[in-house]
DNA sequence: TTAGGGTTAG
């Protein structure tokens, strides 16, 4: 029987399927085989009948080898080293190097690139975009760059797609997603991959918004159809951005375009609207999905959590491990995360001190992260340090940074300072840390050590990142930093201001200062409270949206204490739902309550 | 005979 292709197998009765079959070398290739054995066995019979001596025949050998599994890389190798005469030819060595790219050791297929030029070879269109890859593994910008320097000598920049839209992918990741903008622009062939390329680069670098405008520009830029990678990247970017109703066109695009809602698709939707707030959306979307891996129960687990679910989290969990499906790193910091806003202090820790020997996973500086947070936030801020102190990891700037705020929440002084000389250690620069400082010498009234802080930081040119919330009105994100009064609205968004203003405080609320940043007085103070970014895009929700409707804002860092209770009384007062994600978890405010119980 | 684009987490 005439096998259906020429890949070369290998049959126990040392015949080579290859010669017996009269199969061509040029024939269209099976699936490899991935069995070592096989393998060798291919190996040997090729040996035997000559045949390895064919140079197109020894190259799928060598290809079939070196992409079977990394474990075999080695005895890809050895061909290089062969003291037969077996002939290697650029294709061989191409499919060394993308062994290697693939392979946990990208640096490899850098070595092997530069043995093949000392050996004499010419590396052709194929060679440079596994290259690439292998230096964007690598997460080495100065070995790309220096692929790109000679891609341009040699000439082929601009000449071949696959290449363009490797380029394209590298500097969008590694470099900047201007330079990765600027040879898209320039590329003479623009399809559904180099596009892909360019809108991941956005989403790669934060830049959410223009990924959703790249991928919106693609739709009017002709006939190219957006594919399930396009879909990975845009859904992703709705869900930072909680952008629910591009996310729900983006659904209704996926449908409309009848592209297959894949087990990967499908977990970025159900992270999309679990994102967004919509966690029964989510949820309808999970329970349908037919096909379901550790990645769809653990974004479905993770965003029970930030809604505060954390029974249905841990319940979920239960039937995860029921269904078979093996725990991962990522699942494991979605029930901390859970436990942590659930307040469940013992049950997290349970889960962190088991995880090793329930689910041989190892504490990653993540879930340090979350159980710091977990102790911190219940208060046990002894234990929380403790709890570092303990780690075999080094503490990084974020988990310090997670302790430094509990300290500012609880008051604690004293392990403030602790902590702030851990992270000035770390990033001497810190704003978070210089803040903190500042404070803590106002509250004691050494008003001579405040402006020393205030100096050194004007010095530096010290900063807090400002707080900015994000509200999506008509398909529309519309960004609010504190005290912004860019938008084309201003007029109206701070009359409403006034408004809420003037209602809370008929409901009895005073300001909540403690937690606005030093050098303004107090009226001042309340001033710049009352202009936080989150209260300025409530404002814009209320006079942009219908009376009735749900106002959904996502905040860059947690909700101040006073916003918190703005939030509250401004649900009641306009009969609004206010759905905010701030960075750590969702709050739902409905008739002058939170879902997260004030526990936050 | 090989090739470019991929979703989750403190």
């Amino acid at each position: 029987m005439r096998a259906p292709s020429s890949t070369i197998t290998a049959h126990t009765n040392s015949t080579c399927r290859i010669a017996q079959s009269g199969i061509h070398r040029s024939s269209t290739s099976l699936p490899s085989p991935s069995s070592t054995k096989l393998l060798k066995q291919t190996h040997a019979t090729l040996l035997r009948s000559g045949e390895i001596h064919d140079a197109i025949i020894a190259g799928k050998l060598i290809s079939n080898i070196a992409n079977s599994h990394p474990s075999n890389l080695p005895y890809a190798l050895t061909f290089l080293s062969h003291p037969t005469n077996i002939p290697i030819n650029a294709f061989a060595w191409n499919s060394l190097i993308r062994g290697f790219a693939h392979s946990p050791f990208p640096e490899n297929s850098i070595s092997l690139y530069r043995r093949m030029l000392d050996e004499g070879f010419f590396p052709n269109n194929y060679t440079y975009p596994f290259l690439l890859k292998a230096s964007s593994y690598l997460e080495d910008s100065r070995v790309g760059l220096s692929l790109h320097a000679t891609i341009i000598r040699r000439g082929l920049d601009g000449m071949d797609p696959f290449i363009q839209t490797s380029l394209i992918s590298f500097h969008a990741v590694l470099v900047s997603v201007e330079t990765a903008r600027q040879l898209f622009d320039e590329s003479l062939v623009r399809d559904v991959t180099s596009w892909n390329a360019l809108i991941k680069g956005y989403v790669a670098c934060g830049q959410h918004m223009n990924a959703i405008y790249m991928f919106q520009a693609m739709q009017d830029c002709g006939p190219i159809c957006g594919d399930e990678i396009t879909m990975l990247s845009v859904v992703s970017a709705c869900a930072h951005l909680g952008a629910l109703e591009m996310g729900r066109w983006v659904h209704s695009y996926i449908a409309r375009n009848r592209l297959v809602l894949s087990l990967n698709l499908g977990t970025a939707l159900i992270n999309m609207y679990a994102k967004c707030g919509e966690i029964d959306n989510a949820k309808a979307l999970f329970w349908k999905m037919q096909e379901k891996d550790v990645r769809t129960w653990s974004v479905m687990i993770n965003g029970l959590a930030i809604h505060g679910h954390a029974k249905e989290a841990l319940v979920l969990f239960a039937e995860m491990q029921r269904f078979g499906v093996v725990p991962d790193s990522v699942t494991i910091t979605a029930l901390l995360i859970a436990c942590s806003h659930g307040g469940m202090v013992e049950r997290g820790r349970t889960i962190f001190s088991r995880m090793r020997m329930d689910y041989d996973i190892e504490p990653t500086i993540e879930h340090y992260g979350c159980i710091v947070g977990l102790l911190g936030r219940a208060g046990r801020l002894d234990e929380a340090l403790a709890l570092i102190r303990r780690s075999s990891l080094k503490p990084d700037i974020v988990l310090w940074g997670s302790l430094l705020v509990d300290c500012m929440v609880h008051k604690n002084i004293g392990m403030g300072e602790i902590v702030v000389k851990e992270i000035l250690k770390l990033d001497p620069s810190n704003a978070g840390a210089h803040v903190f400082l500042s404070n803590m010498y106002a509250t004691s009234g050494k008003w001579d050590v405040v402006q020393e802080v205030r100096n050194f930081m004007k010095e530096q040119m010290i900063h807090k990142p400002p707080g900015s919330s994000l509200i999506e009105v008509n398909g529309v994100v519309h960004e609010f930093l504190s005290g912004d009064s860019s938008h084309t609205q201003f007029d109206g968004i701070y009359k409403m201001l006034d408004e809420i203003c003037r209602l809370v405080s008929l409901k009895g609320h005073k300001p909540l200062v403690g937690g606005v940043s030093f050098d303004i007085n107090d009226e001042d103070r309340e001033v710049c409270l009352s202009q936080h970014s989150e209260k300025l895009a409530v404002a814009f929700g209320l006079i942009s949206t219908n009376p009735g409707s749900v106002i959904r804002i996502v905040k860059n860092l947690r909700i101040c204490r006073d916003c918190h209770a703005v939030m509250k009384l401004v649900s009641e007062a306009f009969g609004r739902i206010i759905i905010v994600r701030d960075c750590n978890r969702f709050h739902h405010f409905s008739k002058g309550s939170c879902s997260c119980g004030d526990y936050w």
